[in-house]
DNA sequence: TCGCGTCAAGAACGGTGTTCGTGATTGCGT
DNA sequence: ACGCAATCACGAACACCGTTCTTGACGCGA
């Protein structure tokens, strides 16, 4: 359907082992010096390469910056030769969604010992990786996590809740939602962060000159907003690791666990969700 | 700040009133029937109608066809006449935002007796405006809802969880967790729908549709998948009004609510946030 | 050695956001 | 009443984009 290369079944395995960034053997202009060997007997274009490309491209100097012209230009080529492997730039980006979803780990049964703390884990390691991969995660909206990689973090994490004693009709529904509050929230990080491109150690300063902007709102209307401007920027979480992410987390699964049937059949019965409660 | 035909204040609310396709009266190379009105006395173009244009586009067209040149082809004119109102692209899309949040009604006090209906209501109200604007949710992705009438609306909702008596840091953050669920919910939607545009009475076909695909994986992996096939595609919803959006509503407000500090002060102790839980 | 089929990739097409320069139009000062 | 200066609309152009068409070089079988 989509292009000639699809049907190669051997290598799409071949490149697994590299995590970080690869050696720009493939991506030197000139490779002949092996003596002649053409550019057809070694194709040194493939799917994975290309993917690997891009997502290159993508950690390096964000979404915006990618382009079929600058994926070629990694291969010392134009833009038209990407279209043996790729049929489309969509097409492209829903391999680039699947690679970087393979790299979420889904959960294991049996880690933490709670349900809770498997997705929360799970779901954590996941958003490090998004924004591991700078703003990559506004490719991800409006794509239905249907791909193998995609599809076998659902299937695990309906598993975890399945063993959770909650209806099928909250089983069926989490995944996509908690999918969903992923991708938002990584999304709306990566924007602030982008927003405010100094260094890391100004993540609180950030946060509190969008408060100071907040506070500064006309106070007959807003009264709100100026009384929790500091809660709304998250300034006042404090605890070191406990972040943006992790409470809406933990407000996500307190709801889902609130669905529960039967109090026991697995630990922590009463109803706060991860222990970090308070 | 932004150019010069901003302090108009006057010619704003003339093209109002339509509500359709433009009459091309000010797309006419000569309008001067009315006498000798020339242009800068009457500029036909405003930040408010090109606005109003952009809406248009997207409600007719969807996100995909909207640009500078699209916007100005509706005032018979080119690209470069936008720029006098509007300094950017990206300063379009914030006016589009604001004025479709405009459109989302916030949550008054006092209309359903729980602040959870109420809240509820607002949401959903908000998403209903979002799906009627085509995929017009694609442009709140990443953008802080610091306009003044997003503000407002957060205002209120701050206001309405502030009297649930929840602690401080639950009522700062849910406003922001609420809009990105909206959002994301409704691009979500919009996606499938966009991707089987066939009417709307296939809805529960183009559904069972996806969940055969589901079921038609390979057992061994994927064996939650296929189980829950029919829940994760809500074609087990069922009840008529009750639809995904609402389910994850339901979700997110039962565990907002776990953080109530005392059990009384509004009705509805119990837990289940909305009465349409099981 | 010749011819053929395959496939890389340059050039081109129609689109995008944005800027620059020009030319018409208007209101004001005289 | 006239002319000038400031204003502002907007055509043309630039540098990109995704995609396709066509060419042409290459390895390989005959």
């Amino acid at each position: 359907m989509a292009a000639r290369g699809e049907r190669t079944t051997k290598n799409e395995t071949a490149p697994k082992a590299m995590p970080g960034l690869i050696p720009p053997a493939w991506a030197s202009p000139e490779r002949d010096e092996g003596g002649r060997s053409g550019r057809a007997s070694r194709p040194a274009l493939s799917r994975e390469a290309i993917v690997d490309a891009a997502l290159r491209i993508v950690d390096s100097e964000g979404y915006d910056a990618l382009s079929m012209r600058r994926v070629a230009q990694e291969f010392g080529t134009g833009a038209a030769s990407l279209y043996a492997y790729v049929s489309n730039r969509d097409e492209l980006e829903d391999l680039l969604v699947e690679r970087v979803v393979g790299e979420c780990l889904a959960p294991e049964p049996g880690d933490p010992e709670t349900w809770q703390q498997r997705l929360k884990d799970c779901l954590m390691g996941s958003y490090d990786v998004l924004l591991s991969h700078r703003d990559v995660a506004r490719v991800l909206v409006g794509r239905a996590p249907f791909g193998p990689k995609a599809l076998a973090n659902v299937n695990a994490m309906l598993g975890l809740l399945r063993e959770a004693g909650l209806p099928d009709r909250i089983v069926g529904f989490a995944p996509a939602m908690l999918g969903e509050y992923l991708t938002g929230a990584a999304i709306d990080e990566q924007a602030w962060q982008m927003r405010y491109p100094e260094g890391p150690e100004s993540e609180k300063e950030r946060w509190e000159q969008v408060a100071d902007y907040l506070r500064s709102l006309p106070p007959d209307r807003f009264r709100h907003v100026i009384d929790f401007a500091g809660h709304m920027t998250s300034g006042e979480l404090s605890e070191e690791p406990y972040n943006r992410f992790e409470l809406g987390l933990d407000i996500l699964i307190r709801g889902v666990a609130s669905y529960r049937e039967d109090g026991r059949k697995d630990g922590t019965g009463g109803g706060t969700a991860t222990g970090s409660a308070d």
